[in-house]
DNA sequence: ATTAAATTCGTCTTTGTCGAATAAATAATA
DNA sequence: TATTATTTATTCGACAAAGACGAATTTAAT
């Protein structure tokens, strides 16, 4: 890619933190994606992407505050901006299109 | 990806193909890409990605006849296998899940 | 020989992946 | 009440896999 397409893993990572809505930060992103997608993955995998997305403008992040539990640090909270959006929808609708194109031949025998 | 899964341009590549049923090989795959996915690519990359997904076991291929034009060289036909067909449908279930489970909020600012 | 349609090679960039290091909270305990 | 665990989180550094090209090679017709 050069620059422009969304990453197969980037993709994935854009999806979930639009299905986590307002409570998307790296652990829950990692277990969400673990169970949604019944692949494992590491933290460290995570935030790389999320770093990456970032940098790319398709996700924002802030800093929750600390919450009261043993090791209850600040999360780095993420949201999907509208150009993430914008590259969702158009990776949506790309591949919709391929599939409704595909003959019944294709797959069958 | 660990081998395992499909990548992004990979997967688009094995939906042209599927498209392109009895006629798949470079050239067309190419044009098909650029046509489809309003997404300019060159041949080698096509030729590249072909060869990774026939290691994956996703495509299979055989040699065409030479026809009759000039430069009229055979081709190399692609087409999906059983394997192939069943990742791409992983794939597309997946993605469909996630679409289906982002709030409706998450996309209103 | 030349030209055209195809595929193969070699190389480099971007993504994907992980282990280990670091940070910031609460809990334990001397 | 310092100080040393323990826990939840994020950041760093390194390497493998996938994406992307230009150039070389092959094979057919002019």
């Amino acid at each position: 890619m050069k620059g422009t397409n969304l990453g197969e893993l980037e993709e994935i990572v854009l999806l979930v933190v639009a299905n986590l809505y307002d409570n998307a930060y790296g652990i829950l992103i990692k277990t969400e994606i673990e169970e949604k997608c019944k692949r494992s993955i590491t933290i460290s995998t995570v935030h790389n992407v999320l770093q990456r997305l970032s940098e790319k403008g398709y996700l924002e992040s802030r800093y929750s505050d600390p919450t009261p539990e043993r090791g209850g640090k600040r999360k780095l909270l993420f949201r999907v901006t509208a150009s993430g959006q914008e590259a969702l929808s158009i990776s949506k609708e790309m591949r919709d299109a391929l599939w409704s194109g595909i003959p019944k031949l294709a797959f069958d025998k």
